[in-house]
DNA sequence: ATTTAAATGTGATATTTAGCACATCGGGAA
DNA sequence: TTCCCGATGTGCTAAATATCACATTTAAAT
């Protein structure tokens, strides 16, 4: 891991909450701050490992999964450009990383200090404040997503899911998969022959498009129906 | 709703987060705070109304539902002593509850108004962090539930929830439900006749006792194999 | 280009779970 | 007490889903 040399005072891709802090607070935050980029693939952190670090993503998208039974990983989200991974460790004793902590693409990170954030935190109510607005943003929506997934059948959470990355993680509609066949299944909690199954079915429907990693969700309404039927 | 004449100054049962707070604070706090008792079965706000409080329960239990399909309810958790509901409004410019809140019990409320906690956090840099740290510790760790039932069965699913009410919820081993068995296969995202089965199952083996209201865990190793296996 | 491993598609089958129908129980209300 | 309604138990059946086995395709590495 090196650091690239660069400040987070002159950082250009400063988030919401950090451009908050006065120069003084900045300067402080840098010296527990180191900038790296991961490549797709590479382990950011991994699960059950100690958490020194926020880790924040200035670009890419990173795959936070967890380990199951019978070693079978299942995935809990898609983070992306903007988020602060590990953030759930600042009020613990002794803190280690929730899940593990993937690059899908190459992906810009920053490491911040987890000590020097919680003291932030304390001095600064605004920054503090920040903080928890975005957890709400952020980690609640996908908290609905869950959910949902617990109240829906199979054919539903396939609906929330393709939404999901249509709104929430790509934000565009014919948007390039990231993750495999097996991953998607982890991530709905079901069998990776059932996900080709009703992909198959959605497309055979017209209801999406799916050539290679490009999906396209093509009727909406249709897809919108099956969610909500669950 | 009445007014008990209690102030927050004087108040007995104060929180870890409220606890931080200035007299001076305390006191402004205090404007915009109302106490009451709501009785088992009363409707304590209603999923989709204007939120212009945050509620904190002092004593009882609270049932979290939104409506589904169908008219169907579902549950989302059952909140208890300490939690701070409605509190995922703070940053929202049209603040509407999310879900419908239930008193279970005889449950005694604080009704605090959202705006003038919002100005608290924003001066009160060690107060927001405890904000902050209550809501890891209490709406992370029903989130950590979810993702289990999403990635597990049914029988998982409902060990899951056993040895949810018993630690998260009563914090004892024989424990008195407050809900029905509908609710129960609401909050894990079954059908009735799925949850009676399996309780008469896990009765059979000796796994747990069901007596009425009255759920005894007898084989925690058990069941915590049935929740691993999922 | 060749090799190899991983990812994906697909049919057949076994399990699991939902949904329906109906019986029974239990707790209020009159 | 008696009536009544909601909650609960239970068998049966249909539907949904997982699992297995294997073919096929794709991607990565050499």
């Amino acid at each position: 891991m090196e650091n690239r040399g660069e400040t987070c005072l002159n950082c250009t891709i400063k988030s919401n909450i950090v451009a908050l802090l006065t120069e003084k607070e900045l300067a402080r935050l840098e010296t527990g701050c180191l900038q790296n980029v991961f490549q797709k693939g590479e382990l950011i952190f991994k699960e059950g490992m100690p958490a020194n670090h926020i880790v924040y993503i200035r670009e890419g998208f990173v795959k936070l999964s967890k380990r199951g039974i019978g070693g079978k990983d299942y995935i809990l989200s898609i983070a992306k450009k903007g988020a602060y991974l590990g953030i759930n460790n600042l009020n613990k004793k002794t803190r280690l990383y929730y899940t593990s902590a993937t690059a899908l693409i190459d992906t810009q990170l920053c490491f911040i200090d987890i000590e020097k954030f919680g003291i932030l935190l304390k001095e600064n109510g605004k920054f503090a404040t920040e903080v928890i607005y975005y957890i709400f943003d952020d980690e609640m929506n996908y908290f609905e997503r869950l959910v949902n997934n617990v109240q829906q059948q199979v054919p539903g959470r396939l609906a929330n899911t393709l939404f999901y990355f249509k709104n929430q993680v790509y934000g565009t509609n014919p948007f390039n998969m990231n993750i495999t066949k097996v991953e998607l299944a982890s991530l709905i909690g079901t069998s990776r022959e059932s996900v080709t199954r009703l992909l198959k079915e959605f497309q055979e429907e017209g209801i999406i498009r799916v050539e290679k990693n490009k999906y396209t969700i093509l009727d909406e309404k249709r897809l919108g129906a099956i969610q909500k039927k669950g």
